[in-house]
DNA sequence: CCGCGGATCTTCT
DNA sequence: GAAGATCCGCGGA
C-alpha cells in the first residue's frame, strides 16, 4: 500500500524513523525498481542549520515549505543526485534524506544503472548511490509521491531495532540525533 | 586499510 | 568566488 500524505504530515524527526523498513518504488521503463529504506535523516526548520531550508524560500527549496508527501531532489558536488521527502504541513519547513537502501526489486537493472558497484552492497548504499541505482533524477523534482512513478510502500512487517545517531557530512548543527537506521543492516552507508 | 583529491553543477556570499 | 546533506580511484602503509 502507498503510504498516505498524512504519514508524511508530522514532525521529520517522526516522519524520518517511521520511514526505516518503508519501500521505495520506481517504475521507470516498463521495469519496477524497489528499494528497503534502511538509513536516513531528518533536516527541520527552526535552528537546524544543516537543512537547506534554512537560507530561506527560495527557488530550490520551496518545495519543503509546500505541503508534505513530495519529493525534494537536488544537485550536489556537481555529480550527484540526493532524494528526500517533503514532511510536516505546508508553510513549516521539513524533509528527510533518505541516505540508503537494501535493493529489493529490479537487481539487474539496478547494477546496469551502477556499473562501478563492485558487489550489490555497493549498488544504493549512500544517498549518490541510490539516486542512480533508482534513476532517479531532478525530473522528480517536486513530485508527489503518493501517486504516480515514484512512490513510498509499506514494506515486511518484520520487526526490527532502530539506531538513533548524529548526522553525517555536514558542517553546521552537527550535534543534533537526527540520523536514524536500522541495527546490523549491512546496506547502511557508514556503519 | 587509510587518506587525499578530482569531478564540475547549483546556490549563496 | 567558494562551499556543498558524495562517490570513486589512486597511492602509500
Amino acid at each position: 500500500m502507498v503510504l498516505p500524505r498524512s504519514f508524511y504530515n508530522r514532525p521529520a524527526e517522526q516522519v524520518a524513523s517511521d520511514l526505516l523498513g518503508k519501500l521505495v518504488v520506481h517504475r521507470i521503463a516498463n521495469k519496477t525498481l524497489a528499494g528497503r529504506i534502511v538509513e536516513c535523516e531528518a533536516y527541520l526548520g527552526g535552528d537546524d542549520q544543516a537543512a537547506h531550508s534554512y537560507a530561506g524560500l527560495t527557488p530550490r527549496t520551496k518545495v519543503i515549505f509546500g505541503p508534505p508527501g513530495h519529493a525534494y531532489v537536488y544537485f550536489i558536488y556537481g555529480v550527484h543526485h540526493c532524494l528526500n521527502l517533503v514532511a510536516q504541513p505546508a508553510g513549516t519547513p521539513g524533509c528527510v534524506l533518505v541516505r540508503a537502501l537494501e535493493p529489493i526489486e529490479g537487481l539487474d537493472e539496478m547494477r546496469r544503472r551502477r556499473p562501478k558497484a563492485k558487489r550489490d552492497l555497493d549498488l544504493a548504499s549512500g544517498p549518490g548511490k541510490l539516486t542512480q541505482a533508482l534513476g532517479i533524477t531532478l525530473d522528480y523534482y517536486g513530485a508527489d509521491v503518493t501517486k504516480g512513478r515514484l512512490t513510498v510502500r509499506d514494506g515486511n512487517p518484520e520487526a526490527f531495532d532502530i539506531v538513533t545517531s548524529t548526522r553525517i557530512g555536514i558542517t553546521r548543527s552537527v550535534d543534533l540525533p537526527l540520523r536514524f537506521h536500522i541495527a546490523d543492516n549491512e546496506h547502511v552507508s557508514v556503519r
